[in-house]
DNA sequence: AATGAATGAGCTTTCATTCAT
DNA sequence: CATGAATGAAAGCTCATTCAT
């Protein structure tokens, strides 16, 4: 970018931001193209160029600025509820629902993640961003190895949060259809058996056969 | 597709898709041109054209081969264990590994996917067949909710299998780094306080402060 | 074309002619490629120039014998009918369903014609033989001017000629849509105008041989 | 097309249907292409893509402007002459030498129509004026059965004007050779016995309205 | 004589970027 | 600053023809 003096500059700047912005939802990543953009701002391919030095930039610029608003949205505090558990469902509740409401934005993330470059890095940010606030709680129910060490709480944050994010990747970016309640429960109970809140987990004889995961 | 009639057509071809396959990975899926696959197997345009329809063409048989070689080495039988716990640990070392080691291809996959089109689906299947396999183990030591009903084994399984997805994805393709060794063991924690095997989960009481999760 | 010595030689070079004949009148001429002409008499590419120098000569010798097939059924006798003008009528609507029944083939030497080359030369050597055999008729019942000159025998053959044919053109080649019946008696209305019929325009004697045009 | 703003934008577009126009005249309309019209408007690939949303876009654009110019042009008055039979002489004389003056872009519409699509209809468009001018002549001096019953003047003005188009396209596109003083009298005697001229075929006062050809 | 894989020049079209106005 | 026409390299794909087998 070059010119930012006056303000009719900047103003300029930030319409065709915003019309990169709806572009990227409208097209998609790899279908958005100056042409594009500029017919969105109504200016011509030469004003974009005095605003920014290359389509890159502006999906750098842009991919950033989703990621951090997908970010805010999805950490707003959550309402304690009658029970640890409906609490926990609550919160996992509205991380689905967060996705859900972004999906396009969330998927030009992805596309631009995929497409390497920095903006995979961008992505980690974000998820260490998450993980960060829910180590935060874990630190408080510490999960345990039956050797009695206390497991990492960061990757612990990190798995956790991992598995509903990849939940809501798999549901709302590919398309996979499940019934959104069932899965938030389900979720939920996981977390609780981590956690090790009552009531949520039996007891199970020692030594039985154990499953293969993958 | 078109000729496969003599041995050396057959060889040909597959020259053909092994160049493919060997560009795709040096250059990446959006950087995979045609004129990079002919050049790499050493024939003129027009021998690309006499195996293949088109460049689509041969980037859906290369994904779908590419899907289904990752499906077939990270599902292989693993030995059981001293312990169940153990025994979870090999399991889901045995899925990271195989993700480390197919993570040029795996990278296409995932931009395939990233596009849209039918290579999403190429992962929804990938990942259904994950989860109808450890779906099978789950529903042997069934989650249960706090008031006795069942969780969905299906769901339990997309989910557990979602987090170490996640965790390889993050770890491998985004490139978060992090210790190999202490990411397997907390993920099997995880695992084995969802089956509920005894000495994992400590308990704990109802109605303190719970987490937002995300 | 290079091999015709042994009888299995002349039967491959009539498969292919045979093969290249109903591509022709399948595809057109514009869209017919040696692929199509191999697939059709199933052989390969190499065969194809083991019999014919190049497309191109293919394509000469088919519209040639296209041409010769069509001249051939247009110029058949027609019955004598009651009234000179119904006999008229009988021969221009034989013409017309010649036509009609040979729209496929008729459009390939147009396509021909038009693409330029010596296909043009085919068409007025078609048209010249219409000519000569229209014109032999004429002669019987000559054309004056009002000053008593006759007109070029040549000349009314080749307009009186031209005139059904482009009828026909029109109508079976572009796609006008008339009442064919009615476009016929108006025809040889017309003809019998310029003949001198009685009762159609003055001083022709009835009864008389009657032309087929064409 | 797209641009078309500035006065500049005005000649470029005009400099490449002139450049098209002369590149279609020059290798016909089968053997003209894009590289052939930007190298003919001296200006890149991509500058056409500016003007013309595809190659058949000027084509459409060019094949129409053709055949518009030859109706124009061949739909002129005519000065009457001396006799009736010297006015039809004149107009059809006139429909012959406006294609004459036409043959290479009457050549291109003939190339355009016999490849299919919408360019038959064009020429099939033109007709139609040309026959409704007729047609309007030709009510004047209606044709008639022998039983009394009056040709369908539509009918009658398509197949008149076909056999002047006819003669035309044989001579001048396809090259037949004749004496074009004769040919032109030879079909104004045809059109004249139609009509019923005096002295030509009976009961026609002289000295009247005489139609216009083409 | 038959095969059919290989050729390669050539096609239409796209698009990020530049620069004269 | 704004314009938008111009660029040109590069894309995917076609097809008549050749030639080693």
């Amino acid at each position: 970018m070059r010119a930012m003096a006056t303000p009719k500059s900047k103003r300029r700047h930030g319409e065709l931001l915003e019309a990169a912005r709806s572009t990227l939802i409208r097209l998609g990543y790899f279908e958005t193209h100056v042409a594009d953009i500029v017919r969105a701002a109504g200016v011509s391919h030469g004003t974009f160029y005095t605003y920014f030095d290359s389509k890159s930039e502006v999906m750098r610029v842009l991919v950033s600025a989703l990621a951090d608003d997908f970010f805010e949205a999805s950490t707003a505090e959550v309402a304690r509820q009658a029970t640890p558990l409906l609490t926990l469902e609550a919160g996992i509740r509205q991380f689905m629902h967060t996705y859900r409401d972004r999906v396009p934005m969330i998927r030009i993330l992805d596309q631009a993640a995929s497409a390497g470059g920095e903006f995979a890095d961008e992505c980690l940010r974000i998820r260490a961003r998450f993980s960060a606030r829910l180590r935060a709680i874990i630190e408080a129910h510490p999960l345990t190895h039956p050797d009695g060490r206390p497991a990492s709480s960061e990757l612990a944050a990190y798995a956790l949060g991992g598995m509903v994010d990849d939940f809501a990747r798999g549901c709302y970016l590919l398309g996979h259809v499940v019934d959104e309640d069932a899965a938030v429960s389900t979720i939920a109970l996981i977390w609780a058996s981590a956690f090790g809140f009552a009531g949520v987990s039996p007891g199970l004889d020692r030594g039985e056969t154990v499953p293969v995961p993958g």
